[in-house]
DNA sequence: TTTCATCTACCGGTTTTCCGGTATATTCGC
DNA sequence: GCGAATATACCGGAAAACCGGTAGATGAAA
């Protein structure tokens, strides 16, 4: 196979040993070519901005930065590069930002070299893959998850949805053609529902809840 | 296989064709009894209250509430249920939101009878499991989604964090020994670089952004 | 060493939110 | 038809947030 034929694959760990274990793993592949290896975000940054890569085998643990944020700017920079998480972090809430942040899938590190090729061929194929152990992660959802969210009305939702777009209770009022007192009570119902103390802590729980 | 070791499924679904369909397309299944068919979420939660369901076919849109808050309201009511959900919408912020919500995987209507097998018996031994399209359209986010975030000082995070705890100024100026101008500042710093002009906005941006 | 970013701190004033009440009209289920 | 829940509206006062400035201290990079 033509080396430009292959599957180029960066791989950034800040332990040497998984680097070179990985790349044991991977170099007898034929359709692959381990284009870098890296153990610093900003190194594999700066690669990446003359370098193809197909996919980037990336840990969440890094020196120079974490691997939520470099998943996005890898994203933001170069959209077509498939990034795959390797981490030994299995709280689900990683997992899920994870993904947010644009990621294509997501092991750990006890994952078997073969669970790891059928996700990086997942991966590049354009479809979101996980580890078996993963995929048990994310079917077990916490109880904080599921924890009830108070039952709003109708115009108890409106109403916080313009509050977290930033609107005053003046704008409101005028918006949905109301008293700018009939907002505020509705806005202290909000408060009471919730028991918070103000919107800071009101719109925090309604984006953690979905309903932003 | 007797009745009672058979799997015990149930649909919800608020079209009674789509449900003819899958009573159609299941009830050849020797593993598989279909313990009761719903077009309303309560219909469903009243059943559920008195009878074992070990996985349960849910659709998004419902005449009497949506499918993501019955998501819950399913997995705070009985846990082990599994929830697959169903649906004509492909928006991946709703596929998330289900998972976020509890449910043990995600199908569009358009997937193939063996595919919907082959997702129930994932769910079923306990991971999340998703049709072909679904796991593009989730590995596919969004350039909202990645939109780069205002560079945040450490101290900036931290008072960040602490106002979405609903902490007032003096309160934060407190916890960190400073005075309350300087926290003031920070304040108003963060809200120049989210260009929001109060917490309400700021909170939603940041929590969007995962920062939460 | 100089520059740049960050952290710190202050003044004075305006706007908005928050909180303690109270109260009537409407709408929806039983 | 009759509650219960919801939506509407009001008062007054205290607390907090927001805004437009300015500016010294610190620490790291160039």
């Amino acid at each position: 196979m033509l080396e430009n034929d292959k599957i180029t694959l960066a791989i950034v760990d800040d332990h040497p040993v998984v680097i070179e274990g990985l790349q044991k793993l991977l170099e007898n592949k034929e359709v692959i070519r381990i284009a870098g290896s890296f153990t610093s975000g900003n190194g594999f940054l700066g690669f990446l901005r003359s370098n193809r890569v197909d996919i980037v085998l990336l840990d969440i643990t890094l020196p120079d930065a974490n691997g939520l944020d470099l998943c996005k700017e890898i994203k933001q920079l170069s959209p077509s590069t498939c990034v795959l998480a390797l981490s030994n972090h299995s709280e689900r809430s990683i997992i899920m930002q994870m993904l947010q942040n644009g990621a294509s899938g997501y092991l750990l590190k006890n994952a078997s070299g073969e669970e790891l090729m059928n996700c990086i061929n997942e991966a590049l194929s354009g479809q979101v893959t996980f580890s078996r152990e993963v995929k048990e992660i994310i079917a077990r959802p916490g109880v904080s998850e599921l924890k009830q969210l108070p039952q709003l009305t109708r115009r108890e939702k409106e109403i916080l949805h313009l509050i977290s777009d930033g609107k005053t209770t003046a704008g409101i009022a005028e918006e949905l053609s109301l008293s700018p007192l009939t907002v505020e009570t509705h806005r202290r119902n909000l408060l009471q529902k919730f028991e918070v103390k103000n919107v800071a802590a009101l719109i925090k729980m309604a984006a953690q809840q979905g309903l932003l």
